[in-house]
DNA sequence: TATGAATGAGCCTTCATTCAT
DNA sequence: TATGAATGAAGGCTCATTCAT
């Protein structure tokens, strides 16, 4: 039943396990959920589909792998990124960075269908979730500190925001499929620019408040 | 031979269609994209599969129909509900009365689930794009009407807000699915009211400016 | 799940039930349960294998139909030669055509085959077992009829008689596949009709008794 | 290039060999012959699935130094019991109790499905045969002992007597994993004990016979 | 000697689709 | 119009076997 490599943690197979996620991830974001089979992850990483068994036992679990995997690496990422953030304006500006990374690489798109799949998959909703925790608390926290004791909190809490600000990105990809206007959200994060900007300091929002002690603007 | 009801304008055979395309809403939304076939839309439906191919020729063809006839009823219930909104804080009231609508019956889970599918067929989004349309253009128009000419167009034009508002949706659904907490939709929608009340007014958008500097309905 | 025709009384599809069954029934003929596949079933009766998912659900459900067949089959068989056997000597007569016939078309082959397979499948072992019940209990009437009120019930049941005749069917199959002696049941039967010959009467079995001291018929 | 353990006598690797045998068996006997895989096997005896292939060259020759390793086994054991019989009542006995063990220890298990196979690979059949010779011989020799030059002969042979008993072993092994009803094997041997303890003095069989004209003991 | 990675064939099952009725 | 039988192509997964180490 359980075959040995399929949770061990040798260090050889390491390598072909890698392969394949990557092969999955590929799959994944030029195929979509529908298009991703066993043969499809196989012939796109080069090896043969039983080895896909031999080392994550089933399809859904190379998939898993996978976005814990593009998970891990842009959770590492994103908080790069996100460290330095502590004012709505930069928050808007390194999102529209990462959104941009996101959107060229694929990332969102593997998310997506990945999310899609669930519909028919609670087990798999429940495995997603324990991948997303530490991505949605490094947003949560983010925005908690940008929007910290300001009044603002009291409109969009930080949870509440962190909560919208991903639904956002994932519907973005879903609808940049559909017309293949890839301007539509340059033009977006243009937009939320200019709110941040305004908005931001209107509501004393993010370092304003923070260095308050020292008002550098 | 020369049976082809697939494209005829038969009345008798409407029934049969809408019992069909019933069918196939009913199991996209329980069984997602991925649990959708021929077979489930048959038995979800209680007909024969061969019934399905003989009115509409495929399974991507019935689903499309099924979006059609979904975007048709909500573009409707839409136009109804928003006819009257001249105001952000209407507007968010609205938004989050026809969100509960949709998720309540799932309309959105159809629309996610058939957005998805687009990743592995350009052909369905080019299909897809074109029923999605009419629904875009509403949206539009009303955030149009909101936003007016205040200043706040400056900020984030109408179009840009129904299409931020839009995958807002989408993306909404794709998380609910995920960790089933079904009250944070809520929550968050409270959030938007509060930030429509206190913000609208503060950037002088809806009826405030359009009725009150000038009148036109 | 479970496609209408799996458990439908059907009329029009009872033949293409039938063939499949007959395929399944020599292909464990010629190929034991180990070469027993759909496939081989299929390529036997001449169908897509897929037919016999459809009408049946699933291989083994095909095997156990197959038995069942089988079962009832030979059950009437039995039945009608043992109808008349109220003698040791008869019954080892009867015993020997019965067994010849069975030899000669395979069908102890088909048992014992399935038999095996219920050590990897104890469902299996609960559905056959159902399946031989009738059978099983005609041979206990039999036995007992033969035994009657006789001394020799003493010695061994009708119940041990007919679970060691039923035990010695098999093994006798299992062991005629090793040597191919063919001669060698007729000779073991051989001796079993003179053992009945001699012993039989000895002991008072069969008509001797019943109809010698009361002669009810 | 030239490594062939398979058939070297190298007697460093006579353990593994052993200890792979060993998890055939006990394979065989959990799974039955169709779930009996080489990684089954290995996964069993705890080794890596590629050693049997190392020492074997294939699962079924595997299997049948299984089977030959278990006739050694019980040749001997069923030679130190059947030493001492000379009776039809004592025959009974010792079968009972090697039938017991046999039962207890799943040997019958691993020959009927063994001889399950058989169905499917002549080849086989061929080399069970010589695996069994011995064994039969063995109860050949005892029968011969046992009916010894008693009027009985008339009615069994040795021979035919060796070939049902066999029979009988095994068929009741293939119905005992089909009801569970442990019971019933004890009680047919009970049987077996009276008719022996009756029938054979009646016939003047065994050591009443060898005895009486000449007494060797 | 022993392991575990890797492969290709094969197995069970499901799917979209066609067709006779 | 509607059904249900039938097919051939996948799809997920397992198997025997080989090979590099």
């Amino acid at each position: 039943m359980s075959r040995s490599p399929v949770r061990s943690g040798a260090r050889a197979s390491d390598a072909t396990k890698a392969r394949i996620v990557e092969a999955a991830l590929d799959t994944l974001k030029r195929e979509g959920i529908v298009g991703t089979c066993a043969r499809a992850i196989a012939q796109t990483g080069g090896f043969a589909p039983g080895l896909l068994f031999y080392h994550f036992g089933s399809v859904t679990d190379v998939l898993v792998a996978a976005v814990e995997e593009l998970s891990h690496r842009r959770v590492e990422r994103y908080a790069q990124r996100l460290a330095d953030v502590d004012t709505l304006a930069e928050l808007a500006r390194v999102a529209r960075d990462l959104h941009a990374e996101d959107m060229a690489e694929g990332h969102v798109t593997v998310l997506v269908q990945m999310l899609a799949a669930t519909a028919s998959d609670p087990d798999l909703a429940a495995r997603l979730l324990r991948v997303f925790e530490p991505w949605i608390a490094l947003v949560h926290r983010t925005l908690e500190r940008v929007v910290g004791d300001s009044p603002f909190r009291r409109l969009l809490g930080a949870e509440d925001g962190a909560y919208a600000l991903t639904a956002l990105f994932l519907g973005l990809e879903l609808l940049t499929h559909l017309g293949g206007d890839v301007d539509r959200d340059e033009q977006l994060f243009d937009s939320f620019d200019r709110i941040a900007t305004v908005v931001g300091p209107l509501l004393g929002l993010g370092r304003s408040v923070r260095s308050g002690a020292a008002p550098d603007g």
